[in-house]
DNA sequence: CTCCTAATCAATCAGATGATTGAATCACGA
DNA sequence: TCGTGATTCAATCATCTGATTGATTAGGAG
């Protein structure tokens, strides 16, 4: 008794939005399949119908999250600008959908017990890290960061203090910490 | 029937111990009585006679984690001496015990879902930055440090680097990233 | 109209899971 | 030796949870 016709797909897409919001806001301990149906109001098996398992469903979540973060490394400009467009897209990114970084912090963390998770979080990293190194070199060459910068650790701890930063911060209290990290951060590369 | 007599607190220690190892390598998601109490090799109303919740005993594993980062802040020396001593007492625990730092990530994880967490693991956080900050100050004074260097953003910026590097490091391939990250960072501040 | 397929639901299953109960068992002091 | 309190276990409960089954409905093809 399809009560709506749908666009292809559309059922799909909101299950797994579904899935995604319940993992923001629950975590995988607290990911359960009833919700999850219920929150688009369609009966589980419903949900086994697009996805046969619960892996399944977790699986494309992270092909969603995955998605959105393509946006932040903007394409144009010299490497300083890049660099700074990096930085804003990030604090755009997390103050205009906090819950993308729950879920990455809990992709994150189960990445050490799914082997199929951890290559995929292994190949977002390596791009981001490779992608910030070319940045940092390039900066170096407009004469824009100082000489004694590796491009190699720089961009290894600019990508720590950014996990560290929004994937792990302080839920209480203002936000203080996580703007005077990126500022010193930001400093320390020259940006500011 | 107890088949030996435990010094007290002995059984109880045991359980705490079991649950945390489990919690390192299943996660909460995986963190089940009868697994703790199994790998005890007890039957789980045992488990419920120590901890009458599984809320119960989590509280008492994050104690147990929580006391065992207590060692990384050594007291004596100068503050250059000190802040050295934090970054290799820091390395050695995570050589020595790796899965500390998994169930350190699955707490700060699940501050966000669990009020009296959060508070304990805020705590935690101001007692290191605010320690980092005045070995910071200290090492400006003994003019070990660049003048242009914030000791408020830069004890920021350690915490989250030391919190992307150490909690959600990259599971495959070898651990560069963390070193080139650790050595970069050590550079700025001076410490190489 | 008839038949087929996609989509959906109510009902149910089997196993897992946190917790409880009541009965043992042991050590120790009176 | 007897009683008492601290531990422990086997068995059981109630509920949760991922998944399946069989029936039902709507829309489109022939």
């Amino acid at each position: 008794m399809p009560k709506t016709i749908h666009a292809p797909e559309a059922r799909r897409d909101e299950l797994v939005a579904a899935a995604y919001r319940e993992i923001a806001t629950s975590g995988f301990e607290g990911l359960r399949t009833r919700e999850v149906a219920g929150a688009v109001g369609v009966n589980v098996a419903t949900l086994h119908y697009y996805f046969p398992t619960k892996e399944d469903l977790i699986r494309a979540v992270v092909g969603y999250a995955m998605s959105r973060f393509q946006s932040t490394l903007a394409q144009q400009g010299t490497a300083m600008e890049r660099l700074r467009g990096h930085f804003r897209g990030l604090r755009r990114l997390a103050h205009e959908e906090p819950e993308l970084f729950r879920v990455m912090a809990e992709l994150m963390i189960r990445s050490s017990r799914d082997q199929k998770l951890a290559e995929i979080i292994r190949k977002l990293n390596e791009y981001w890290h490779s992608t910030l190194r070319s940045l940092l070199r390039g900066a170096k060459e407009e004469r824009a960061l100082p000489k004694d910068v590796d491009p190699d650790g720089m961009s290894a701890v600019i990508v720590a203090t950014l996990k560290g930063v929004y994937l792990l911060p302080e839920r209480f209290g203002p936000p203080e910490a996580l703007d005077k990290a990126l500022r010193q951060l930001e400093h320390t590369i020259g940006l500011r």
